[in-house]
DNA sequence: ATGAAATTAAATCAATCGTTTGACAGACTC
DNA sequence: GAGTCTGTCAAACGATTGATTTAATTTCAT
């Protein structure tokens, strides 16, 4: 059955990333076959080959549709960031912002339902085969080395190899906690709440900046988190 | 029925078993057919249906294999150390040692090399599809809910639905460490070093110590980690 | 309106998937 | 020794995979 079109005459193409997006978010790139895609698009079994030269030709368009604006945002915020503080140090709190604020602004860019899309960049974050499309993968690369100063720079006296690891760490609880919200929800049986995701994400920046520096050094001024916060004044 | 006299015969389905870890945590449950088990384990196609009546019974046997020991040794560390504080709270990084120490415990136990066994059972415990045996699934809920209990006592005040998110962002961080360790040194370019499995183990409760407790309560008394410390005294 | 290009549908490709079959050899019980 | 399990094997099963071909249709500038 067709979920997306509505009108036949909507680009083949759009309805084809279309129904690949949420398709991958549901089972995950492998477990999606080339018709299951073209049937949910309404499109024949040639669309994909015709459009995007194979399977793997449109993964890398759903790939490149997210990750890049993504990084992209993510290295525009930091960049503004540090123009704003001169040459100081900027508080992990306002880092992390920046790393994570920008899936809240992509998910409004994208058709996909809120829970979908995190689906979708929790799965293609965390992926192994990480088969990123070169510049898909330059940009990710330029990007971490980038939050990798800018951490260090808030965390002084941190040697660089712990930097990393706490970053690794740091996206870890992030990846996963967006690619398996639902799961939470599963194995708690209910007592997760049903928080916004203004909520989830000042969640995530407060465990994860006192992960980052680790009570080593005083909570340097964080800045209110924007969004509706009940439950946990700092 | 139970005599063993032929030797090759038992060890068949020891080979498969082993074989299908070790593709299984090189490359996902996915993308290794029936066909790479067999070939790896040097018999024949019929093996797998024959020995595990199907290929998702031979994921059930790998499955359960790791899963319900490392559950089952975490139950039992938790039950200890409450046996041994009395009806005090527990500090918080005892109760993250019992958490993630049976990982280094069942290291050992496997034929597999650390690199492999990690990459598995961050699969195991990070993949979605979650099919888990019943049984596994049972071990696991329960075992959860007994370190949400824990994590309650040990942070007071806390609602429950912070320690449920909580305890999420800090399993993201163990498990996404443990399934892509190396894509760190990827994208460190080596500056992430090749610390020991205690120093990662370490570094991981410091992080998640840190990010559970976020700064709310003085750090309690933590007990000094166990192997070679280096970096970063308490 | 016409011709060329774009896009589709339908059929088909070889390859691979998980699974099944039936035969066969060895080891055991009676 | 007949009968009966168990484990293994080659071979083949039908289904599905990604990809390709062929022909018909639509689109659009001229």
């Amino acid at each position: 059955m067709n979920a997306v079109a509505g009108d036949s005459k909507v680009a083949t193409k759009q309805r084809l990333i279309e129904a690949a997006e949420a398709l991958f978010a549901d089972e995950g790139f492998d477990r999606v076959s080339v018709r299951d895609i073209t049937t949910k698009a309404g499109a024949n079994v040639a669309a994909v080959n015709y459009h995007f030269g194979s399977r793997e030709g449109l993964v890398a368009v759903v790939l490149a549709r997210y990750i890049n604006p993504v990084n992209e945002e993510r290295l525009a915020r930091l960049e503004a960031l540090e123009r704003k503080v001169g040459g100081k140090p900027v508080p992990v709190e306002e880092v992390l912002e920046a790393f994570v604020r920008p899936f809240a602004t992509q998910v409004r860019r994208s058709e996909l339902s809120e829970k979908l899309f995190f689906k979708l960049m929790g799965r293609m974050f965390g992926q192994e085969g990480c088969n990123l499309p070169p510049v898909v993968e330059t940009v990710f690369v330029t990007m971490l080395s980038r939050f990798q100063k800018a951490f260090a720079k808030s965390l002084p006296g941190l040697a660089a190899e712990d930097v990393w690891w706490r970053i690794h760490l740091m996206a870890g609880a992030m990846i996963h906690t967006m690619a398996h919200a639902e799961t939470l929800q599963r194995f708690s049986g209910g007592d997760s709440g049903s928080p916004t995701l203004e909520q989830t994400l000042s969640r995530f920046i407060r465990f994860a900046a006192a992960g980052m520096r680790q009570g080593s050094e005083e909570p340097q001024e964080a800045e209110k988190p924007k969004g509706p916060q009940v439950e946990f004044p700092f």
